[in-house]
DNA sequence: AATGAATGAGTCTTCATTCAT
DNA sequence: AATGAATGAAGACTCATTCAT
């Protein structure tokens, strides 16, 4: 039968609504945005092509909210209090939680690093993912500031950088990537 | 008339060869390969589409051609001599001859990055890229060897996904990035 | 409103299926398979291009399965009962069944005699044909068995070019072959 | 060195153009007309393209000038003499002379057999086929009106029907197709 | 006579998107 | 909400043919 409550469309709509998103996420990561089709995104989640656009305006549309979606769990977990104050413990905190993101959600980074070299989709992003960057960026700038560090920021900069260059490693060869040992090491440059 | 000699063929060849693919890495490094159409690479060098087939078998080709090109050239400027005894003004020349080349061919590396990221396209390419890499690794390795590290490949990984780090945010915020300051903050790793 | 019920969806496409076949099998049979271009089915049938896609994975999935559909009509028509002692009557009306086959439907015939003749593709449909020829020899050779003659096998094979030579040159030239002559010809080889 | 004299040129346009005739009817007869390209008799004959259209306009061209000269060739051997009182014994040997040139140039009579059947391409040759078949119709007719047959030009047209049919089983099934008896049992028919 | 670079129309095929139901 | 038939533009690729040399 098609009618339904309210409430059960909503139910519907917002399980739905995440079930083509996850899907959706982990063929982007494997196969790559402009490789993977709208069609075989639907067949994976099992519904119907036209579903997706009761969803979302466009494929387009999908990576967006992905995207988004996505970043804001990111922000949620690597939430950084007290910026005033900013303890070593919090960092090494910090980056084991990303550490622990990225070996929990490879695919967001896949996308995440994919779309980063894209720069025509990347655009449309650009924005989004300043707003989690940019934050960042001042911790960190913040803690070398605190820490009496001549160039703050270019540290902050460099550090950033070198997480995404062990997140790109680390997804090109997970296996054999020894991420525990350059976690410290990592540690050892705050 | 008499028809031209194979020299002159080879030298039409070797020219037209090297304009597609100059074209074709421009266009790769800005659009991404799977957003770059045969069509739009023909038009921008001036040359038919058909043409392209009577130089590469296919746009894989192409991109695989480019890739041992660029490669290839980069293995030539980054020689390292006398393994035995690395000595750290040689890496450091190493390193600054590897920032020159991504300044002087950000197209190279913007293909590199956006290949890294789409396991599809990169799988075509991965032995090439380890035939540089995997000899990069033992270097830096040997190099921490010899200078009595615990750990010399765990540190070898480090430093190259370093660069690749430093590589990727370069790219992406060319204008901002602090290139110079950060190439003596890794100086200081080694 | 509700989506269409599974059996609308398999009625829809059930008849353009075959609306497709029709169409095509036309083509073939005038124009021959290699000359017949996916965009003059699809503009006959009244159709777009993509759509035969939807219903067929290839042009050669479209011949094959065209081959496929006409050969089990085929096979239903020619059904020969009582392989024990087959009577000569039995195999006039096989022959009368054929000839009719041929005369209603020539552009099957056309199409299975164009593909005979190249190999290339002929090689994809060749399993489908000898389940049709095969067992037809059978039953030819067994009658000459039966009536004592020396070499069945040879004058089964024998008839069955006789058929097929018929059929090519009724085709070529229908207007003036004298297909009800020809067809009392054979009955006196039996 | 490019000049020559002129009947150097005559020797080599002879050649060159046998050449290119006999590769490309070994192609037409493997792959068929259509899936052959220029580019492959030319490989294949190791000349340019080019050089191609030096000795034929098109690629239809080199079809018709093939057919047509295999199809004289096909004259000279199966000449028959004094059409006043044609004997059994001189069909007999056109028969087999017949049959042997199937078995020795099988690549001629595949082309005429796929080209019988594409409509298309075959009204091109249609008149010089006809030139071939006409008076080999008269031929058999002839034969068997002095024969006192009733019907001798259905029993002619059953005659040549005959052969093709035997003509297209055996170069479809060369290995196996018992020719030799099969040739018997034709005699029989006279 | 001979070469092969170059063209451009044409081929098969894919796919994001729309729409009637 | 849900389906999948249908579209049409675009893509990769082929190939007969031309042309400068």
């Amino acid at each position: 039968m098609c009618p339904r409550t309210k409430q059960q469309f909503e139910v519907i709509r917002a399980e739905k609504s995440e079930l083509i998103m996850q899907t959706a996420l982990v063929l982007f990561a494997k196969k790559g945005y402009e490789s993977t089709s709208v069609g075989s995104i639907a067949k994976k989640a099992g519904i119907s092509k036209g579903l997706m656009y009761n969803y979302f305006q466009s494929k387009e549309d999908l990576l967006t909210k992905i995207t988004i979606n996505s970043l804001s769990q990111f922000s949620d977990v690597l939430q950084i209090e007290n910026q005033e104050h900013i303890k070593k413990e919090e960092l090494i905190r910090f980056i084991d939680g990303n550490l622990l993101l990225l070996k929990e959600s490879p695919d967001f980074f896949k996308l995440y690093f994919s779309l980063s070299a894209q720069p025509g989709v990347f655009a449309l992003l650009e924005q989004e993912i300043l707003k989690v960057f940019l934050p960042l960026m001042e911790v960190f700038s913040n803690y070398y500031s605190q820490k009496g560090d001549k160039n703050p920021d270019v540290k902050a900069r460099f550090l950033l950088a070198v997480f995404d260059g062990i997140g790109i490693h680390y997804l090109v060869d997970t296996k054999n990537f020894p991420i525990d040992e350059i976690r410290d090491m990592i540690i050892e440059l705050l």
